[in-house]
DNA sequence: CGGTTCGTTGAGGCCCATCAATCTATGTGG
DNA sequence: CCACATAGATTGATGGGCCTCAACGAACCG
């Protein structure tokens, strides 16, 4: 009974959340399908970038779950973004040599691999392609600042139920009175995301559960109450909507 | 005793971070200099830009501080970024039509204003150019992210101890023993950057100063232990060096 | 001098971390 | 098929870090 898992993958560049935001022109659009880059898959858990290495190519997210975390000195570890399909996984490296975070593979992944000096070439020839990478960072760039935001001003119940609705808006599960999807992520993994031990993000479900919004089952995770969790997480869809029709 | 208030102020566009990228070539660097940009000054408190409004310019920062604000429905409010000259205040503007944030004069300031149509249009006849703004946005990320850890995985000493290291490396103190700066902030405003209130700000600063790590006079801030502040931080300045080399 | 803003300090309580145990599901080898 | 191991979810008990409410002090200003 869990809802489609997210859009469909990417098959080319042209494909890619890159070439569909309206910077980029048909003939640039028809240049990037023309290309053909390398595709790899990995396993869950896999690690696609390593904290501190070079990267030589950008990962263009086609299939599966990823996400960034960043290690500090003392062991701690925090998840800044959970990665979804049609997003580049490390695009700091598009300017930036060293990856200050890694990148994971949540579940198995599918990958397009764009050399960087390509990367970098295309953005230079083509001026819609350059903008699309503008574009891509400071939409990255708007979702830290809001996640930023939860971090610091809301409680655990309304950081958890922000997540979930975040996710939902991302995956653009098709807004029923339910809504579905399967979370590949463990309580563990989620207190990283939320900045709380995986004992309270079980708690914390609970309460979510408990209070008639959310359903679980195993992995799937179903919005039952969208208008109630909204409340408890303060949830702004505009920031994301924003971000659509400024691509379009 | 205290120490610069930080870099010189801007003159022209020339002078921006925006062209001191290593990406923009003589020539274009030497178009951006005839470029006559008009500048205002806003006093200290003045709003520059209103959240949910639709800004026409981009505001450089050119002499003083500033911040971003997100308020939410309900009243509480974060400050995702202080910004300090050199630094466009709202560079999402650049792409995205709406703010969503509050951008705030923290000091009386200076602003050259960039309109937003013009600064598209140097992003596309210059790819120089167009690649800072990728960079600066790609910097703040950096920036954002490892916030994210900050406020995900810090206590409140490790908190202020990262902001008040990472102010002085951005203000490029010159690194002696000792370096001091004027703080500008209150400790209501810290206490929004941290995700603290005020009272718990107050306290921590005082363990910081018990600690001899720290010392203030009035707006004055002293960073008496370098080394001793970073263990409290777990700082890693890489991630701001590495953003220094990468301009080069 | 009275008002306002900001800093400082105290008392009490709640949210979430910590430590620890149990339970379930899955997988593996004999 | 069962014994065992492992990973993840769940629940309880206890403590601490930070919030809340409150009062007071200090600096500035009309």
């Amino acid at each position: 009974m869990h809802g489609s898992s997210g859009p469909r993958p990417l098959q080319s560049l042209g494909d890619a959340r890159l070439a569909q935001l309206g910077f980029v022109s048909k003939r640039e659009r028809d240049a990037l399908l023309r290309l053909s880059v390398p595709t790899r898959t990995f396993e869950a858990g896999e690690e696609l970038v390593r904290q501190g290495s070079s990267p030589k190519y950008l990962y263009a997210l086609s299939e599966g779950w990823a996400y960034r975390s960043i290690t500090t000195r003392n062991g701690a570890r925090q998840i800044p973004t959970v990665i979804i399909a049609g997003a580049i996984c490390n695009l700091d490296n598009f300017l930036f040599e060293r990856a200050d975070f890694a990148v994971h593979a949540l579940t198995k992944v599918t990958v397009l691999m764009l050399p960087r000096e390509l990367a970098l070439l295309l953005a230079e020839q083509y001026p819609g392609v350059g903008r699309a990478f503008t574009w891509l960072a400071l939409t990255e760039n708007a979702i830290l600042s809001q996640w930023a935001v939860g971090l610091g001003q809301r409680s655990a119940q309304g950081r958890l139920a922000h997540l979930l609705l975040e996710l939902s808006t991302r995956l653009e599960i098709s807004a029923g009175r339910e809504e579905s999807f399967d979370l590949p992520l463990t309580q563990e993994l989620l207190g990283d995301v939320l900045g709380l031990t995986s004992v309270h993000v079980n708690r914390t479900m609970r309460q979510l559960r408990d209070a008639g919004l959310i359903a679980t089952s195993g992995p799937g995770l179903t919005i039952l109450d969208h208008v109630g969790l909204q409340a408890v997480a303060e949830f702004d869809p505009s920031y994301l909507r924003q971000i659509e029709a400024s691509a379009a």
